[in-house]
DNA sequence: ATGGTGGACTGAGGCAGATCAGTCCGACCC
DNA sequence: GGGTCGGACTGATCTGCCTCAGTCCACCAT
């Protein structure tokens, strides 16, 4: 294992010990690196023959519309992340891919993506671990969403952020950059952007967090980590589990 | 493909055409049967090295405990479905599985389950398509929470079971056998009992579900998909994929 | 300079759903 | 026949968050 393999190659080695054969394959999945403006829809609701992607730079958001036009943020994407796996299992996208900043990413054929999978199947395992941490998170903010209050609920989602940047080398312990306008905060957690503000001055005025100019500047860690009841494990590994 | 195969085989054939010999694969997956009683969680968060299991009758429900004791509950499970894949793919459960009826479950052990990837590894990427149901369903469920009111959530919920159901033969369009209780509702869509109640009798009186007796019985199909925004397309796939 | 736009921010008032504190009924157990 | 227990159900009250209706400021285009 060398230094040269994109970060996705390296997150799945992380699960499953790869072979020079298989850090490969993945790299050769990588199909034409595509750019892609903030606001403009990569995939959407009901498309079919949808490609997915591997995130180099920037950020996107997966979310659904309702009929009355309520938004629900499901997650963000950030680089090394694998996005629309959904979109080409299911021939038809259940839902949103939205770039939240300028993106860039290589684009994953379906019939690729297969192919791969047949050639290299621990390559499929692979991918099946990656789906099911992302599940994991999914199931994490349902729990916030559920039975966290508001304040719980944004201390929660900025300490995870915070984590999975970190994992990617985007962030540190004490804050990271952060491109999401309040908006799409209260898209995210199922509040409106009203109250988002006045959370995120209660956890200013608690010296917890600091979210201002883009910037998330953490005060006081382990304060946050109680008050949201944050459990990081679901987001880590603890080296190859198949060898 | 015959039908002496179990209802878990079938579901994933309809994704991945299997052939004779990964179907008996599949069916050597299943190892010990087990009987668990109502209300003993057969998996336990934190707990590591732990089976997955293979439901053949009974319900059970995945949930996650917060620090103040408050439950989410993330998902059912109805006979022929899969649980317990992601304790077994990180080494350590991120939830409780709980029986909320008497359960007959095969066990899987991790052992098996890696084993049978390696050996028959389209059955590995069937695998996956199935877990990306599963996560199409906890996004549908997180949409609900976030962006619908109490009264289309629980609409939206009963529509759901009652479609995976019928998927599996155990329901109709016109209602069905429902073994949850209230505070199993409350705890699924992020209310308290009291207000469930409330919105149960609501739609009752509105002419389109009733809920009693263990038993949920549909009377305005079309006014319910109205209410709740029920798009099922997510439950459905339209013949394999991969041939 | 001037107007337009998007995002952060605020106060006032309203409401959906929580909480508290019960009742009632059927199942099960001595 | 009384005791207990779990689940459905109810009324009264409280509150977290929403909605409405703004202001202010930075940035951009004309």
């Amino acid at each position: 294992m060398n230094a040269i393999h994109s970060p996705f190659a390296r997150k799945l080695g992380a699960f499953v010990s790869l072979s020079e054969n298989e850090y490969a394959a993945l790299d050769r999945l990588h199909g034409r690196r595509k750019v892609f403006a903030a606001g403009l829809d990569m995939v959407h609701q009901g498309q079919t023959n949808q490609a997915a992607y591997i995130l180099a730079s920037g950020w996107v958001c997966s979310y659904k519309i309702l009929a009355d036009g309520a938004r629900q943020i499901v997650d963000f994407q950030i680089p090394g992340d694998f996005l629309g796996l959904r979109s080409v299992l299911f021939r038809t996208s259940d839902h949103n891919i939205e770039p939240v900043t300028k993106v860039e990413a290589s684009e994953v054929l379906a019939s690729d993506l297969l192919a791969t999978f047949s050639e290299t199947p621990r390559l499929a395992t692979a991918v099946l671990w990656a789906a099911s941490r992302d599940e994991a998170m999914v199931v994490e903010h349902l729990v916030s969403i559920g039975r966290r209050d508001a304040k719980e609920r944004t201390a929660h989602f900025l300490l995870e952020l915070g984590a999975r940047l970190k994992l990617v080398g985007l962030g540190s312990a004490s804050g990271y950059a952060c491109p999401l306008s309040q908006y799409l905060l209260a898209d995210t957690l199922g509040l409106s952007a009203v109250h988002v503000n006045r959370v995120l001055r209660e956890l200013r005025e608690d010296g917890l967090v600091t979210f201002q100019h883009g910037q998330v500047e953490i005060h006081d860690l382990d304060g946050l980590v109680e008050l949201a009841d944050f459990d990081k494990t679901y987001l880590d590994h603890d080296g190859p589990l198949l060898k």
